[in-house]
DNA sequence: TTGATTTCCTAGCGGTTGATACAGAAGTCA
DNA sequence: TGACTTCTGTATCAACCGCTAGGAAATCAA
């Protein structure tokens, strides 16, 4: 039985696996799972066809290495809820950062869970409903933040704060500066109980 | 020159041309413009290819026509705005109507013009800037109509509401029931000057 | 060097995409 | 009735889709 460590032998890659796995990620980011095409993926990353099968399965397989890379940047959802000194506060933080996470000078504008499969036919219905499981994960965690506090309508409370931030992720793509952004997370945040 | 009624004659239409495009306008909302292909159309309509050609041009002037007929509804944008008693009133008023039309029984969850072409190929840029654009209507109007009153950042207000609209569209995509949304609606208005 | 192992690229698979050539059918006109 | 116009279905186009077979090339252990 393989306990660990498969001693490498062989060819060795070719390509930096992780350089590869963020340009598919930018590439996802700008036009979403179904409209990138596994073309479009293998002549940014650099390789051929069979190179990216091999290395990471198929498109939506890499497509879901894409979204667990997004998800655990250097700035998680789950991260900043845990960390806040209040519900408020975590609210305030989610905003805040997707206001500046939309706007990034180096990344596409908007938000990969967002809009990453958000009109998809039939076959992609499996990714539709593992972003929606992820976007439904963290809106439960901020829920649960403010019910914690004993604060009135948690749900809806964090349901508006969630389509705030999806909101965001269109008036971003639509060329709105960070500037915009973060004036509306404050506002967003002005009807706080 | 051709003035007016060019005098139909030939063989009639063998379908309901209105009908038709409610079928293609229902499919497009619930997929998508890329995402829906033309044989998903043709099948939807009860029709052959030449014949959607023929009543509609190509695949996108049918989802053009499919917006249209969307955007003019019994409801629309420009109505609420123009006829509401005040700049609150109006942006209720859009609340209340997206909450209300994103969760309609007999038409998929969601906001056509939010989710029509959000993340889509580079063949599909102009379309995408379509409804980017009839977006940006909207908040220009709900803009002017908040700074005729003297209220303060009538911009980052009209930004908010809409963030929240679209934030919806995908609130009720992922399942939120109607009074949900509402509730959010009223929540988003919490804050007003 | 030899053999085992792994990755590499070339070429192409079957299927679907949006869109159309063609010829006949079904109407309106005189 | 017959000329004319328009719509209809069949059958298909070239291009692209996600994906892979097959063999050459590169690295390992021995």
């Amino acid at each position: 039985m393989k306990i660990a460590s498969p001693r490498k032998s062989g060819r060795p890659l070719s390509f930096d696996r992780e350089a590869a796995l963020q340009t598919a990620m930018l590439l996802f980011w700008r036009h979403g799972y179904e409209a990138t095409s596994v073309a479009d993926l293998t002549a940014a990353m650099g390789i051929t066809p069979p190179s990216l099968y091999a290395a990471f399965g198929d498109k939506k397989a890499l497509f879901r290495a894409a979204v667990q890379r997004y998800a655990n940047g250097p700035v998680t959802s789950a991260g900043i809820i845990a960390g806040a000194a209040s519900a408020r506060a975590a609210a305030c933080g989610l905003l805040r950062a997707a206001a500046v996470g939309f706007t990034g000078a180096d990344t596409p504008p908007g938000c990969l869970l967002a809009t990453g499969a958000i009109a998809c036919s039939a076959a992609a219905a499996d990714v539709q409903g593992e972003l929606a499981a992820i976007r439904a994960g963290i809106e439960a965690q901020l829920r649960a933040r403010i019910d914690a506090e004993g604060l009135p309508e948690p749900a809806v409370q964090a349901a508006h704060v969630m389509a705030v931030i999806q909101g965001m992720s269109t008036l971003a793509r639509d060329g709105a500066p960070r500037a915009r952004l973060l004036a509306v997370a404050d506002l967003a945040l002005r009807g706080w109980p």
